[in-house]
DNA sequence: TTATAAAATTAAGCATGCTTAAATATATTT
DNA sequence: AAATATATTTAAGCATGCTTAATTTTATAA
């Protein structure tokens, strides 16, 4: 039985297991979905059970294939729902988010597919994540990097953002920071790690909580 | 705290007390949300203890203008979504419902109002059924009867159909019997309380379980 | 390698929203 | 008006998904 919950734990599995740079562990998710430790150690017995993931007491948990599966249906009902609320919708971008977490939870495949078409099954949502597929394939898409890590004075472009947070995309909107806009770093601040970027002929200062939420590509 | 099953619980009450021919008594209840009679007494209270109705043990309950409020908007949320999925997303008149019931528990106001306004702020959903506004209002619709009532050949027009049976709905899509048809009840049979009706020159045999979950007007 | 710190798990308990079975109140019949 | 039937409520219990506090395992440091 997938249940809301259910579901948004195995999301928050797939988003640490497909990251190189951390993983799947207790403090991690309860730290994601906002719960205590213990109630992660409860689900993941639970999980497991119904053979969502594996799991090894102290050594961690996967999904399993069928896991998996469940959460890439989930992350793409969530993330054509983003797009379709912002384009068909005009919701804004910092309030389709929040409003798509709930919706995900609630569309039948009947009704995520005809939103797909009505998209004409769009690769991307407004956040410059990609959307599975039908089939469970995640369309193909260029290396990226962190904008913490982008190198100095050399060009960029904007191409993704973690939309968790609703504050940070409200702010990036105020700076008139979207999606595929050029930008290049001029300094990096080692005491704060706060970096300045050029963008549109205008130097902005950019905090490390920013920085590290922000995606772009080699121009 | 207004939870999935409490606005089922609103919406039911509601729908009895706007009925003449019925009211919201505890089984009546518990048949419509197919939980049991215990269930219903043991929400009474929490409702009550709420604001959300008035509850005398034995006596029944009653809506408070608040949990009205709730109600209605619930409905609103309902209807919108039916006539959203139908027209922009092209689901079937029989999906429809099922897939509304889910969505109206987890649509922000904000996104409420933006498919009011895409819709540009229609009166009544695919059924027939009014659409409360965003102050409360339900839109005025003139005086139906039910086609199990209506009388022996006299025009009438197919109004309105109640959408809890998506059965029902697949059984007169199927009979080409869609909203605003002309039809004449030709014969009614007392011993099962069956009716003929003629629609675009058909005779068509309709059961008591059909005729009185659809509602007509007179010509 | 042993002490200590950090992470993970277990135990006990709680709220929600159900269930069935028993008890009680109301309505109907005789 | 008493007996019976029906409707409603209460009691006890269960699953889900949390909590805090206590315990256990693993990692880190002296």
């Amino acid at each position: 039985m997938s249940t809301t919950s259910k579901e948004n734990y195995l999301k928050a599995i797939y988003n640490y297991q497909s990251l190189e740079s951390d993983t799947a562990t207790t403090s991690n998710l309860a730290n994601y979905l906002n719960v205590s430790n213990a109630a992660i150690s409860d689900m993941a017995k639970k999980l497991s059970d119904i053979g969502l993931i594996t799991y090894e007491k102290y050594k961690g948990m996967e999904l399993t294939s069928k896991g998996e599966k469940i959460a890439l249906n989930v992350i793409r009902r969530h993330r054509l729902w983003e797009l379709f609320l912002m384009k068909v919708l005009e919701l804004k971008w910092s309030e389709v988010h929040d409003e798509a977490e709930q919706l995900e939870h609630h569309t039948s495949e009947a009704l995520i597919d005809q939103i797909d078409k009505f998209l004409n099954f769009p690769d991307f949502d407004p956040h410059g994540h990609p959307i599975p597929k039908k089939n469970g394939l995640l369309p193909k898409y260029p290396k990226t990097l962190l904008l913490s890590n982008a190198e100095l004075n050399r060009n960029y472009v904007f191409v993704r953002v973690n939309d968790r947070e609703s504050e940070l995309i409200s702010f990036l909107t105020n700076l008139g920071l979207i999606l595929n806009t050029n930008l290049t770093v001029k300094e990096k601040f080692s005491f704060d790690e706060s970096i300045v970027v050029r963008i549109n002929d205008r130097n902005i200062s950019l905090s490390k909580k920013v920085s590290e939420n922000m995606y772009v590509q080699l121009i």
